[in-house]
DNA sequence: AAAAAAG
């Protein structure tokens, strides 16, 4: 466990009743993320009896009993024997870890279904698109699988989950322009363990030399940007390789990583890992990636961003991972802008192009309120808000966007000095105060958190009744995102953000996402459109598409996407066509060409 | 310009 010298522990506000805020001597509580059960927990009640079920039979056991690697009893671990699946016997303590009873936060924040999931316009493309599932069972998913999606209370498969399962079932590579909240970890989570169910581990899985042998040999490895999305994968993988022969672990920097490597030694099915540490233990000799069968990258986009892609190229190319046509790879991304098209054509084999319309922002369960508020009345504004909305928002949490990380602390010092209860994650905050925050967040003790973008995406985070985007971000993806973190599982929300002049390269794209969702558009934004189109016409673009590229055109590698405005306009009518006015997607296309043709107008 | 990720 990652010690934090006293010193370098900001103060996260405490309540002055209770003052516990790490009786575990650690790492999360419940519904929290990271090593609860994973590396660095030694036991809750694992290492003892050897009778469970169908366990290191024949020696042709996956994991049995081979010197060495993990041959040490794990309740809810099953096995793969003899070219057969044994699922462990149920475990009761394990499933109410994994699953929670009535009351847990976790309890309700899983299993959540949209209904206007039902309402997201999708669509699919490339050869031979497999037929979409309707519904969870068996078949074409492994019985037990659809056992644990059923403990999970997952009733309904997602847009993307209806398309994910029969890609992959079917041998095609997926990549998805699909966002948070979409289903996306179980997209991609649920078809790799069915198969993997179905199919047992790769043969040849044993190494020829020693030295080899000592390596873990993952069947399936899943990419992802932040840490505490990786934790979070993690722990949603744990729910449904319950029982199964599949052992999720998962790896990630700023803890302990012998913890990490001594969890990789006792076996390792599914990685889930962030790319700096992934390629830490690459080279330290500790993970080899030769029988890697599934590859996903998640928030691919975000990877990008963040200057992750040597670090993705040398994990995917320069190590021993079979090529793109011996694996099967899923690649979900936010948005497709060139970069990602290209890792698109060197890292997937023949895929199905998914897109899936956006869930936040054309949900109108969350109402959108811009605010006009210069830099140096940011804060007493907010101060307004916070006050104006204590009462009517008692029970829910506040989640506060800044741009930098200097800012999450000034405003989090802020507001704790004004007696609000708030606390602040960032990426300069060590590992362990990031998660406390998240925990301390998330379980309502404190519940307001000031966050930069480590927080943006990905994170699920039940009852967030308001996201304030004290900064507005520069991509209006972002915005979204953002927006996105409250109005969930059918609440209603509240995004309010501050805008003025240092925004104005945002706002046109704002205009629109308001428009799509039904939202009030200021008249100040307007304004600001039009000062910020006369100076130099439309900023890069417009919006990052999300549309196949190898249908729409584009071709080429160099200059491959922008043909400019006339192509796009043609963009709408292919989702119109096959889904009616789905809500918002069909904007995409008439109002990329309506801005162009307007912005002359306004001469 | 800043964010994230290996330490």
């Amino acid at each position: 466990m990652a010690y934090v010298p006293p010193h370098r522990s900001r103060g996260d506000y405490v309540p002055r009743d209770t003052g516990n805020s790490s009786s575990r001597g650690g790492f999360s509580g419940r519904g929290g993320f990271s090593s609860r059960g994973g590396f660095n927990r030694g036991s809750g009640g694992g290492n003892r009896a050897f009778g469970g079920s169908g366990f290191g039979r024949g020696n042709d056991s996956h994991r049995g009993g081979r010197g060495g690697h993990g041959s040490r009893f794990q309740p809810g671990l099953g096995s793969w024997t003899d070219g057969e699946h044994k699922p462990a016997e149920h475990n009761e303590r394990l499933e109410l870890e994994l699953y929670g009873k009535p009351g847990d936060a976790q309890f309700q924040s899983s299993g959540i279904n949209f209904d206007n999931y039902d309402e997201i316009p999708v669509e699919a493309s490339g050869e031979d698109v497999p037929e979409p599932i309707s519904e969870f069972t068996s078949p074409p998913l492994d019985p037990l699988l659809v056992e644990n999606i059923k403990l999970a209370r997952f009733n309904k498969p997602t847009p993307v989950q209806k398309y994910s399962v029969p890609i992959v079932a079917n041998g095609r590579d997926l990549m998805a322009c699909a966002q948070t909240g979409s289903g996306k970890t179980g997209g991609f989570l649920f078809p790799v363990l069915s198969e993997s169910y179905k199919h047992g581990p790769v043969q040849n899985s044993q190494a020829e030399n020693t030295f080899d042998r000592r390596k873990a040999h993952p069947t399936a490895l899943v990419l992802a940007p932040t840490r505490e999305l990786v934790s979070q994968i993690y722990e949603e993988a744990r729910k449904f390789a319950y029982r199964s022969w599949v052992r999720p672990v998962v790896v990630y920097g700023g803890s302990e990583v012998y913890a990490q490597m001594e969890q990789l030694k006792q076996g390792c099915d599914l990685l889930v890992a962030t790319p700096g540490r992934l390629n830490d233990l690459l080279e330290r000799g500790k993970i080899s990636l030769k029988n890697i069968k599934y590859l996903v990258l998640d928030e691919a986009d975000r990877m990008l961003d963040m200057g992750f892609e040597i670090q993705i190229r040398n994990i995917i190319q320069g190590c021993d991972m079979p090529p793109p046509a011996e694996r099967q790879t899923l690649m979900f991304s936010a948005t497709f802008p060139k970069e990602i098209q290209m890792m698109a054509k060197d890292f997937l084999h023949n895929y199905i192009f998914l897109s899936v319309g956006r869930v936040g922002s054309t949900s109108e369960n969350i109402t959108q309120r811009i605010l006009y508020v210069e830099d140096d009345e940011k804060k007493s504004s907010l101060l307004d808000i916070l006050t104006a909305t204590e009462e009517t928002m008692s029970n829910g949490l506040t989640l506060i966007f800044v741009e930098t990380k200097k800012m999450a602390d000034i405003l989090s010092d802020f507001l704790i000095n004004q007696d609000f209860p708030a606390t602040s994650i960032h990426g300069d905050r060590s590992q362990y105060e990031r998660e406390r925050a998240l925990e301390s967040f998330r379980s309502g003790r404190t519940p307001i958190l000031v966050a930069t973008a480590v927080a943006a995406r990905g994170l699920d985070i039940p009852n967030v009744t308001h996201v304030i985007n004290y900064d507005l971000p520069n991509d209006i993806d972002d915005y979204v995102h953002r927006i996105g973190r409250t109005g969930r599982a059918g609440n209603t929300g509240v995004a309010t953000a501050f805008v003025n002049r240092g925004n104005k390269n945002v706002v046109k794209d704002l205009i629109e996402i308001l428009s799509e969702a039904n939202q009030e558009v200021p008249d100040f934004l307007t304004v600001i459109a039009r000062e910020n189109s006369m100076g130099r016409g439309r900023g890069r673009g417009g919006r990052n598409q999300t549309r196949d590229f190898r249908k729409y055109g584009g071709g080429g590698s160099s200059g491959g996407y922008g043909n400019g405005y006339g192509g796009r306009s043609n963009y709408g009518g292919g989702y119109n066509n096959s889904y009616g006015s789905g809500g918002g997607y069909n904007n995409y296309g008439s109002s990329a060409a309506s801005a162009s043709s307007s912005s002359s107008q306004w001469w």
